[in-house]
DNA sequence: CCTAGTATGTTATTACATAACACCCTATAT
DNA sequence: ATATAGGGTGTTATGTAATAACATACTAGG
């Protein structure tokens, strides 16, 4: 059985690809294993656990290599920063130009995406009104997800 | 003469004494000392820059007491802590029971705060749509200030 | 070839945050 | 008066997140 992860992985993989072949940058293996396996997860991962789980199998992946892999594929917009808890989630509509809040649910540590286009002007022109030419946002929030409002 | 930023001082200390009185808590002196710092500051402060000054004048300082008065004063509302660079300012409207967003300037890395009460029903509502229960919001931005504007 | 640009490997260190436990103070119940 | 519970601080040690600095490798264009 194919499971959406994997579906998910191969198109996060493709885009990748995409983006590196029409940006003249290298879609390299650590970059490669990085994005797998936060893709795979089902949860946002923390920097550390990240480089250990790259380690598996052989060779020691030290810190800044996964670091580096990190900044590379925000850059990208592959992968989420989650500013709350500095951990790390694979974007998850892959190739959204849109802006998206990223909601960690409290019980099961998910992050839901929601896009927060029409919000967007708002923040901007109350920040003009104090003066404040506003050039990166970041929205996150906590609370409780779907699957786990189904469960209690 | 009085500045602007000792009055500012002087409101929230005598908040925060509010505050503590209500709620049976004590405003103690390591509490006052790391409000009143941030309160003198220009800028969001690092906890171990607030930890180094917080230790001038003879006791050295540790990291548990100035995390913990940290804790306590943004559970109060009167510290906000900046999730993007993990800084901590001192709330310049005290008392607002209003959500604000924080924007802080990239080049002299000052803080605005905005009031972002209209686009909280919004992105509840947003969330809501994939079945998430929105509790904690944050909302913060990166940008330039109107002062820096103006210099440029 | 060679060299400029991009990327990784490696060591070491810096910065951010908390666990765990001892101690103190003060209010209140006996 | 004294025991004790709760809130708070002091201190040591450690855990966790991130980067500086420098060496090495790969690849494309002159």
């Amino acid at each position: 059985m194919v499971t959406s992860k994997e579906v998910h992985m191969q198109d996060l993989i493709r885009q990748a690809e995409a983006l590196c072949q029409r940006s003249g940058m290298a879609f390299t293996a650590p970059r490669r294993r990085v994005l797998e396996i936060l893709a795979a997860s089902e949860t946002p991962m923390k920097a550390y656990d990240l480089i250990s789980k790259a380690g598996e199998g052989g060779q020691a992946t030290k810190p800044p290599t996964v670091y580096r892999a990190l900044d590379f594929l925000c850059q990208l917009g592959l992968v989420h920063r989650i500013e709350q808890d500095a951990t790390f989630v694979a974007c998850n509509h892959a190739g959204h130009a849109q802006p998206v809040a990223l909601f960690v649910c409290n019980s099961c540590l998910k992050a839901t995406e929601v896009a927060y286009g029409e919000v967007s002007p708002i923040l901007e022109k109350a920040a003009a009104a104090k003066g404040f030419n506003l050039q990166r946002l970041v929205v996150e929030g906590r609370g409780q997800c779907q699957d786990c409002a189904m469960a209690a």
